[in-house]
DNA sequence: TTAATTAATTGGAACGTTCCATATAAGTCA
DNA sequence: TGACTTATATGGAACGTTCCAATTAATTAA
């Protein structure tokens, strides 16, 4: 029916106004009738109008569009996805939309992504960097004014907004909690010690191990992939040191699951025989068997705040760089024995 | 330093020739002479010039812009998750950007985030439809000539294009493999039976167990939410009933963790004690304890092909409806029984 | 009554790009 | 020589919107 696509123009001349006045009913300015506003909003819906985003935002001052991007380094990790769900919600009902993409650890890809959101004019990004991310990278979006927040993973030597989880107090908790359940020597496992996140979990690990007088032998802590294989690579090589561990904080969740089936596969029950924490409390940890006790970081929380922080800072025009950090919680379920010992105790 | 953005008419001024020559240079016109080409590069890079795809698109004929939309029901589900970053694969390697919201199973919010993509300007729309979606809120993309396929779900009574797994020749080969195992009995468990989905699987199930000359009473199908908990929930009533199964075929990987999960916690070992298979081959099917047999559906190249098609019909102008069914093998682990019995026969 | 105020509306210019038709320069052919 | 090509380069006009300054109409103040 129609020949081209509908615009203020067709809707001014069918409702008998002029397109500024259209243009003020698109903007719900207070300045126009409420007879010719009721008017012009039928005849819109009438000719079924779709409003040109583009070429508003071209129009208005700096370009500045109801587009957000946000990279995340891997989409099909449920950790990232939450995050991004998160991110969406409060995105979406500001009217915002988001550019999302997915790096898959690829810093070139990552560079793509940006590049290309940038030129579709996004008014801000949020990005859980790809290893080995470089300020550089942030760069020339902070110097155009284009507000940044980096999440879950740090960029060193950069001046953009951040939100980390307390990765520190996370093991530190974990930790203390085997000890009080009488483990003394605790394993940390899984994770590549060349990342930030690995260090801080570490740090929070050796920390609490000293205040509670134990001892951290270099042996107790090995690295591996951070998927479910490299947890059941690091369990089995955990169990043939001399003197083995009883319990072990694990990198991230991933690692704690295949530590639960390296266990099993050695007719090991986790819980009972070997204590396990993870760390990220991702959604099948509660229904997991054993129930996971883990560090809980609510990764959609996480990305709602990077939103809410994202969208101040696209507001306030002026974007100061802050960093928050998202505190964690130890949640105690199964894999660590706890419960166990509970109804032990019951029974003396 | 600068005081607005850079322009193709600051580039044209600085390197010495027209603004139609830059946008000459800009998209790779055979038509300027390498000399020029080379200094107009050398300026944009000098300048810090960033292109404006919006202004691009509002001039090129019909406001055809490189972007194309993605809705999904659930992102933290990993199905979906990895369906989406199939999706992004192919639509970036082609010189697109994805608009991905999330619409968590709601129609309004589904409603919401279509109307919003259309406003910028999308050229094209992959859609994972939230449940009761209807032909209506697809209608208007088409009538504007923007190609759509819906995934995973159909939308019944709609004319755009579609790619599903086959459903009906999954479950039907989960059973047949099954009843060669020697089960009678045979359960199905998991799913809400409002969905095609639902439908479509339930009917294989019933016509492989016709086919194996089996009879399919009706208190054998039993329903839940399908999920982790939906799953723990259907084993229960399943097993209470008097004339035990001693297998099931699942709605989906989730229901058949969950399953799992149920049987443990009455001291049944799946695989051993009862066979359960699965339905989708999340990632975690494969390294679960004990794996999962399962109906391997691909969604990261369902992603793909999606977006293959929807980019073919973009470039194509014109949108005829094509189908794709997505074919689905059967993979055999533990959770079936059929290694155990397999060295139980090497055995004997 | 006129001047001043308020409320509602409006035409044109601008945003950054692409497209079209035309222009220039150099080379080729009778 | 003049009339063609061919290879490059170019000024506007257009895309759909918003903004600004200006206009008209209705109301109030003096």
């Amino acid at each position: 029916m129609a020949k081209g696509r509908v615009t203020v123009v067709d809707i001014a001349k069918a409702a008998g106004v002029s397109k500024s006045t259209v243009s003020l009913v698109l903007q719900g300015s207070p300045l126009v009738n409420e007879g010719t506003r009721a008017k012009v909003t039928a005849t819109m819906r009438d000719l079924g109008y779709v409003y040109n985003r583009g070429a508003a935002s071209l129009r208005q001052a700096n370009g500045r569009s109801k587009i957000i991007g946000i990279v995340v380094n891997d989409l099909t990790n449920s950790f990232f996805a939450e995050l991004a769900v998160g991110v969406d919600m409060v995105v979406q009902s500001a009217g915002f939309v988001q550019f999302l993409s997915n790096t898959g650890e690829s810093i070139d890809r990552q560079r793509e992504v940006i590049a290309s959101m940038r030129e579709h004019g996004i008014s801000g990004l949020i990005v859980s960097p790809a290893r080995a991310t470089e300020a550089a990278d942030l760069k020339p979006l902070v110097a155009a004014g284009i507000p940044v927040v980096v999440a879950v993973r740090n960029v060193p030597g950069t001046k953009v907004s951040s939100i980390v989880s307390d990765n520190r107090a996370g093991t530190y908790a974990a930790v203390e909690h085997l000890a009080s359940l009488g483990h003394r020597r605790v394993a940390f496992l899984g994770g590549f010690p060349d990342t930030a996140v690995f260090d801080e979990r570490l740090d929070g690990y050796r920390e609490a191990l000293s205040a509670a007088g134990l001892e951290s032998p270099p042996e107790l802590v090995i690295s591996s992939a951070p998927s479910r294989a490299g947890g059941v690579d690091a369990i089995g090589r955990a169990l043939s040191i001399p003197d083995r561990p009883t319990a072990a904080v694990c990198f991230n969740d991933a690692v704690a699951f295949g530590v639960c089936d390296g266990l099993r596969a050695r007719r090991m029950e986790p819980g009972r025989d070997f204590a396990v924490v993870g760390f990220d409390d991702v959604i099948e940890a509660k229904t997991a068997v054993p129930a996971l006790t883990t560090i809980s970081v609510d990764p959609q929380g996480m990305g709602r705040r990077a939103a809410q922080l994202l969208l101040k800072q696209i507001n306030a025009g002026k974007a100061d760089a802050e960093s928050i950090v998202n505190s964690v919680r130890l949640v105690i379920r199964e894999s660590c024995g706890a419960k166990q010992k509970q109804s032990e105790r019951k029974l003396a």
